[in-house]
RNA sequence: GGAGGAAUGGCAGAGUGGUCGAAUGCGGCAGUCUUGAAAACUGUUGAGGGUCACACCUCCGGGGGUUCGAAUCCCUCUUCCUCCGCCA
């Protein structure tokens, strides 16, 4: 959510960001603009009223503490008065304030300025890329053929226990995906962030401070008889664990990992984009979150991006950073970068992380703030990144280190999965 | 799931209708003293709105009510503790 003040003192500037997006900000803005005032001008005619009848409560008690009862009558006709027209007040205020915060929720955050152009994910600006791509031999499968052929993943078993988009792992292809949690928790240790294990369900507060509610209830399973929801990703609870804080500047910067199943109901697409594991209801994802003086947001998601890339380094996967365009950014979002690894048998690039500056977005909603040098109450800026999305990183390592003799395991890994091939 | 008790500032803990945003202690910060530190002493120390700055307003788990006036009374929800039941 927008920062009341940057709309009051920012505006032209916000417009000219925001129009990134390819929305025209200037209506949301101009209504936004309208309520403050509107909200300000009621709320100072109740305080005053308040400020009476509260000024005229305390005369009655000392009236009456003095025996002067009769007076005491005549004032409480007045301060009657007053309750009245301040109740009245009361709910004008309610009724712009949550107009106002309505109105709030529908404006996206402000794009970085290296935030580029664009419409689509085809405007999307390739910041670099790393890595050779296999040739592959003849007969070289995709993902899902070899999952078949070695019996390590089975789409069709999960169906029948779930339905479609629930996969199973099995033998060697759940202790490679074991494998993988592990050691993303171990470098993300290494570098410092913490581990924290969370819980999978959230409910609405937590849905609201991250910014999936109330917009995006959609794209979360519901469990209506509690009223939780299951978690899209770990970055809700993660987050969340530090809602309603004031930090001290010394406890800067917060550096969270866990590691989480994610749920998406992503309703509504079927086909080839979705085959195998290239997009699931359910999967596994060891995500990153950051929690930075104003100051020092940028150059930690510098520390991110750089971060997930020494993993996939390690991991000898080709790969690209892609910085997202305006018309691709996430709602919450004022600079993205994605990373792609290269599915060499489908012949195209999945998107297996995404590292986002959410500056104050976030935290106005969550009220993280931290107390500056000058013991002054300040938002904290909030950043997450995937390190990493499980499924098409395994898609990736399927495919892209495929033998004749079976599935190399990559090297960094053999620690972790105790076995050197899939076969 | 059943019965009882509780929820107050960073923490502990008073306050049961009137000048209480809230005693006191601890902690934090600043100062005095000291070569320095500790101890001692003095002051200061919640959040939000509002204002150029004051004033002023709101908040004592959440929501609603009674009253001229609520941390204090009533209703309701949530959470925690104790006991019983069930259970990985």
């Amino acid at each position: 959510m927008l920062v009341l003040q940057a709309v009051r003192e920012n505006r032209e500037d916000l417009i000219k960001a925001l129009k990134k997006r390819n929305i025209d900000p200037e209506p949301l803005l101009n209504k936004v603009s309208e309520l403050d005032e509107k909200r300000r001008a009621i709320q100072t005619q109740m305080d005053a009223t308040l400020a009476q009848l509260n000024a005229t409560s305390k005369e009655i008690g000392i009236l009456f503490k003095s025996g002067k009862a009769e007076e005491a009558k005549e004032l409480k006709e007045k301060s009657v008065q007053f309750k009245e027209e301040s109740k009245k007040l009361g709910e004008e205020l309610n009724a712009v304030t949550s107009a106002l915060d309505e109105t709030l929720y529908l404006i996206p955050n402000v794009p970085h300025h290296l935030v580029p152009d664009g419409k689509s994910t085809e405007d999307n600006e390739e910041v670099m890329r790393e890595g050779d791509i296999p040739v592959l031999k003849e007969g070289a499968l995709p993902h899902w053929e070899l999952a078949k052929k070695y019996d390590i993943i089975d789409f069709e078993l999960g169906v029948k226990i779930t339905g479609a988009g629930f996969p199973v792992y099995k033998g060697k292809g759940a202790k490679l995906q074991r494998a993988l949690i592990t050691y993303f928790l171990d470098k993300n240790t290494a570098a410092g962030y913490r581990e924290i294990q969370v819980p999978h369900l959230v409910n609405a507060a937590s849905g609201f401070g991250t910014g999936q509610l109330p917009d995006k209830e959609g794209q979360m399973y519901h469990v209506t008889a509690d009223d939780l929801y299951l978690i899209p990703t770990a970055e809700v609870p993660v987050t969340n664990v530090l809602r309603d804080t004031i930090l001290q500047a010394k406890d800067l910067p917060v550096c969270y990992t866990g590691y989480t199943p994610c749920f998406r109901r992503e309703a509504g697409s079927y086909g080839a984009h979705v085959r195998g594991l290239n997009r699931l209801h359910q999967f596994d994802k060891v995500e990153i979150v950051r929690v930075e003086e104003p100051a020092n947001s940028y150059k930690a998601l510098d520390a991110m991006v750089e971060h997930v890339k020494g993993i996939l380094r390690e991991l000898k996967l080709p790969f690209r950073v892609l910085r997202l365009c305006g018309g691709d950014l996430g709602f919450t979002s004022a600079l993205t970068y994605d990373f792609e690894v290269f599915s060499t048998a489908q012949d195209k690039w999945l998107e297996i992380s995404s590292v986002s500056n959410f500056e104050t977005y976030q935290a106005n909603r969550l009220k993280l703030r931290y107390r500056d040098e000058n013991g002054k109450t300040q938002l904290a800026h909030t950043l997450n990144g995937s390190s990493l999305a499980l499924p098409r990183v395994l898609a990736g390592i399927l495919e892209n280190y495929q033998t004749e003799k079976g599935i190399r395991v990559p090297e960094v890994l053999i620690p972790y999965t105790g076995f050197e091939i899939i076969d």
